[in-house]
DNA sequence: TAAAGTAATCGGAATGATTCCGAATTAAAG
DNA sequence: CTTTAATTCGGAATCATTCCGATTACTTTA
């Protein structure tokens, strides 16, 4: 997802175009990978310094709950990352060194084939973890 | 997995047999499904109340890490349950509701066509989330 | 079955991430 | 330019989890 379309999904929700909104954004189109909430406080925290936890934690929350952000939880932390375009749903490979990811295109649901009829689905979680081809060399 | 089989994993790497551990297998062993920290607390402190957050939180680490316990995370909340009997790899539904599993028999492993020689895989996940029949009714 | 040695536990303090809160600031609309 | 409401700030509060030193309880060996 490019700044502008999560503009566009915050603008539509009447969310106002804050400074500290466009330093997060921005630093999640540049950054393209899984993040902590520290690294986005030290990285934020260069264009203005000061910025309180509170408006950190709030803005990612609304972030991911409004889906412009992708979180997921490894050993204990919390990473974010900007979503995907989404143009089909996917799910990832997550490098545990740097937290890039690489698309894995199927889906797991497609094969299950166990009868889930008398379950309602709300969601799923499809993730493999390892380390990068980079991250393996350096 | 059973409380002996445990027992069998403890003992082999000289942890001792003490009430506390006794009381924390028997627990997961009828609970047969994912439970809070919390709900182990509170489940435990009936038998020997007075038992130290550190002594479970110790003994949860050490039973997960030796395989003994199984351990997700939902909605922010560390989740344990007993592992189940390992006698082929599987994945599961949990209820969000009453945190019970119905085991999924395939592993999307099998069927990730991407290429990833490249990658050291060091683990994945895939979990399916929702409510079960029980919890639906009511 | 007593003693010794070491692991385990206890109780409470410390930590660390996250959230809450009231006051001050800022964006957007009129 | 004013107004209004959202947003942010700063710091305190919360919550789960872990740490720590002192005590207790296993297990082994004699």
């Amino acid at each position: 997802m490019s700044i502008d379309e999560a503009w566009d999904i915050l603008l539509k929700y009447d969310y106002k175009r804050t400074r500290n909104r466009e330093i997060l954004l921005q630093f999640f189109d540049q950054a393209d990978r899984y993040v902590t909430a520290m690294e986005v406080r030290v990285a934020v925290e260069q264009d203005n310094p000061g910025i309180s936890f509170d408006t950190i934690y709030r803005n990612l929350a609304m972030f991911s709950k409004l889906g412009i952000l992708d979180e997921t939880e490894l050993n204990g932390e919390r990473l974010f990352r900007m979503q995907c375009a989404t143009d089909h749903h996917h799910h990832h490979f997550i490098c545990t060194t740097c937290g890039g990811t690489k698309s894995i295109p199927i889906c797991p649901m497609d094969s299950v084939t166990v009868n889930l009829s008398d379950y309602e689905i709300e969601g799923h979680k499809f993730e493999i973890y390892g380390r990068c081809p980079s991250c393996i060399a350096g």
